[in-house]
DNA sequence: GAGCTACCTTGATCTGTGTCAATATTTCTA
DNA sequence: TAGAAATATTGACACAGATCAAGGTAGCTC
């Protein structure tokens, strides 16, 4: 820890404070160190951006090389494994500010893919110079270790949802897990728009569409949630929460 | 926490070349990179040896401070949550020479706990100590990296097992998954023991245990695999592998 | 704005696996 | 080594959720 700061106070002796890639310097996605600001330069200057990616298009796909970690700065993004036998796994939904990609780093290739659920604008972080940057960062590295780390939590945490809960269980907590993470990036917890389709939450959570279609439906009718085609709105988080089983996921809820 | 750096610094001053804790070196983990010679030195000095663990005793709480990651010599634990219900969600079995721990660093406390499923002996990596060899040698932290890399890669394949899989499916794809790990350590692919409860595999894999009772039977008679109480032998590693549905788990499947 | 396509909803039925219950086996302890 | 406790097996039955089938709805393109 100790080490930490001192290489960043070091690091500290030069700085200015032009406007970097916008949303995405890496300050603001979730890394919530507060790096110095000629940190926040050198980062810039690895980012590499991209035009802006359409529905359907791969950021990388299962088997290429691994050398980018993408930050995502708006849009919304799924990555997925293909099992020989063609069937498709989503493991995870990935929202602006978050990061895809870190996978890759256990076999220098990526054993997943991500594509885009709707127009998204990414930036790159190409491996060479990020790895040369979290040497002269140590601040970086172990941001960059948490958040895998938070993967592997978060990961975990889904293991127990679909090995142990039951159908309405799963969907009330992916509503509020996204929820939360709305939330924590700054938009509303309780209304906000679903960019992945019924079948995609469907193979995210191990259901049929069709249990997810009723149960929507019937979440609806007993008022905890309103949607509107993919907008969604939910009414009641007291009680989604309690149907989850959890550890309450959602600060609010706590409070009320 | 304190009584940790107590027992660290007391390490730290007198500290020699005795042999250490024998095939824990860090090299043997699952650490492929070759390190240098006084790297392994280095490392060496920050391995803390602890008595052996006994069957049901814990190496960490959920909840306790980060501060130290563990590598498995002898014996065997697994890892676990407890949610609010109090309901226990296996989320892996570790093995010798495997590293239990890393989830920790996402937010500085353990976010599992994990106990030993029989007589284990470990290697305690404190991380203060290991944060700063990390520092001085750049590969160990790459290593670590994959580590935690490779557990999100196997989460995600476990949730695949989890939400798409029969019950037949999960238990081959279990068995497969074990057998590689042992094969990988230079043990037998075929005849293993298993070290953990029939109750423990089936809350792994979400089933019940009767059902993975059952399956077993049925295996047997099906001359898939024999059992001898814990003792295993698989029997037709390609029959099994086809039950999984995946992508060949086991190298020597391919090749017959 | 007609027609196409992809997506979503709802209903009817079927089935894998959980649950409950009883017994058998292994492991521990004294 | 006996007796107790934990763990494992086997059977009967029930139900959550899958599957099959049939519309409905939204978002395209031309």
């Amino acid at each position: 820890m100790s080490t930490e700061n001192k290489i960043l106070d070091s690091i500290a002796s030069s700085k200015n404070n032009k406007p970097h890639c916008g949303t995405c310097s890496l300050s603001s996605l979730c890394l919530p160190i507060a790096l110095q600001a000629n940190d926040l330069d050198a980062l810039d200057q690895v980012i590499k951006r991209g035009r802006p990616i359409q529905k359907g298009e791969m950021l990388f796909k299962q088997g290429d090389d691994f050398n980018a970690v993408f930050a995502i700065r708006t849009g919304a993004v799924k990555s997925f494994t293909v099992a020989r036998s063609g069937e498709e796994q989503i493991t995870g939904f990935h929202l602006a500010s978050e990061l895809v990609g870190l996978s890759g780093y256990a076999e220098d290739v990526y054993p997943l893919s991500a594509k885009a659920l709707e127009t998204t604008t990414v930036c790159e972080l190409p491996l060479d110079k990020l790895e040369v940057l979290c040497d002269e960062i140590p601040g970086l590295r172990k941001q960059i270790m948490r958040n895998m780390s938070g993967e592997i939590r978060q990961d975990q945490q889904m293991m127990l949802q679909l090995s142990k809960k039951s159908a309405d269980e799963r969907l009330a907590y992916f509503l509020l897990e996204l929820s939360g993470r709305f939330e924590r990036r700054g938009f509303s917890a309780k209304a906000f728009r679903l960019a992945m389709s019924r079948v995609d939450i469907s193979n995210y959570l191990g259901l049929a569409v069709e249990t997810v279609s009723r149960i929507f439906t019937r979440f609806q009718k007993n008022g905890l949630i309103a949607t509107e085609g993919k907008e969604i709105t939910l009414l009641n988080l007291d009680e989604l929460n309690n149907l989850t089983g959890n550890p309450s996921l959602n600060a609010q809820c706590d409070s009320q």
